[in-house]
DNA sequence: GACGGAATTCATCACGTGGTGAATTATGAG
DNA sequence: CTCATAATTCACCACGTGATGAATTCCGTC
């Protein structure tokens, strides 16, 4: 039947959640029904609420918090703690906003825009102000934090994306614990 | 106009290079019309000579080694050596086959059994082998694979998906020297 | 309680997808 | 030279996609 459902109206809620659901399986490559489909309503109903299906894709991916603010207060930590202040910081985030980023990057593996975008995201607003803290030599910022982004990412596909376990079920302090060293080393050990 | 075209037929060779090509960008979302239009030939070229866009995918991303060959000369290494020589293994190989990887990775980000595909080979056949001569202790073999999983993980997506600077211009010696360490850390170093 | 506006569904569209089969042309073996 | 066969294009199909607009039903306000 069409027409308007009795009591009152959740369903732009529920889109978000489906949404959120599929877009980190799929990608943006997701299907409109199936969000739809998930979220016991018709399609037409997303391009009611947020005008077009990559709108949808747009909110649900942009509950995003700028990581240079989240990233702020590791730079009073102490040279020794920095990375793992930084990967407490980052998976703390991250954990809460998994599917957002998992379907942001499963999208930008195939997508120019949004990988630029994603490179700015974790290198450029949440890794480097750090480098430039911790080892502000110029001549070698570029690398320890493309060094760290290489790490990072790492934990990002195999945590979020490709859910290899048993880093994907770890606990944060877990994961913090055993990859930080690695991290440290890239911020301030000796470089090759 | 229709019909054989003179000369000795290129065609399926064309299609394979092209579909390198647009495979690497796009993964297995990549068009039949895209590909026959960069080989200069029809889309039906593809159904005749692979049967469908699928079995041209697995043509094109099966030209692959096995990781437990490769890895295998790694196994002679010292132990001071071993995560150096697995890396410069494994990005050789990669280097020559990048475009097939970068294809693989797209396409795993949103394909289960892909992404379990690649799963076990980079981690069961190329890594584990590895983990299991230089540091046997049984209950500590999943955690340190899986770690070093994750830092081979990010450089390949760093170096052949994404290509991030300086990572995936990065002479391969440059690369190796540069990362070997927290690998070999991962490797026979002391956990958390 | 009447009525404007919001919410919802439905039927439908235009389009891009991969795939198929017939028609056409060149090749190469006998 | 002949003719079976392979290579190639073309027209076309069935299908799934995202989107649109009208029709229907409910809510809230006066």
């Amino acid at each position: 039947m069409s027409g308007r459902r009795r009591g009152p109206s959740t369903t732009r809620q529920e889109l978000l959640d489906a949404a959120r659901e599929v877009f980190a399986d799929r990608g943006d490559s997701a299907t409109t029904r199936e969000i739809a489909g998930k979220a016991g309503v018709d399609p037409a109903m997303i391009a009611h609420y947020f005008g077009s299906k990559g709108g949808l894709f747009d909110v649900v991916t942009s509950l995003s918090v700028d990581p240079a603010d989240v990233v702020a207060p590791v730079l009073e930590a102490s040279p020794d703690d920095a990375a793992r202040e930084l990967l407490t910081t980052l998976i703390g985030v991250w954990d809460s906003h998994s599917s957002m980023l998992a379907a942001l990057l499963r999208t930008a593996t195939r997508n120019k825009t949004l990988a630029a975008q994603m490179r700015t995201f974790i290198l450029d607003r949440g890794i480097r102000p750090v480098v430039i803290r911790f080892s502000p030599d110029p001549s070698e910022v570029e690398t320890r934090a493309a060094l760290m982004a290489t790490q990072v990412a790492g934990l990002v596909l195999a945590r979020y994306v490709l859910r290899w376990e048993p880093i994907a079920s770890a606990e944060p302090a877990w994961v913090v614990e055993h990859i930080a060293p690695a991290v440290q080393r890239y911020l301030i050990g000796p470089l090759e």
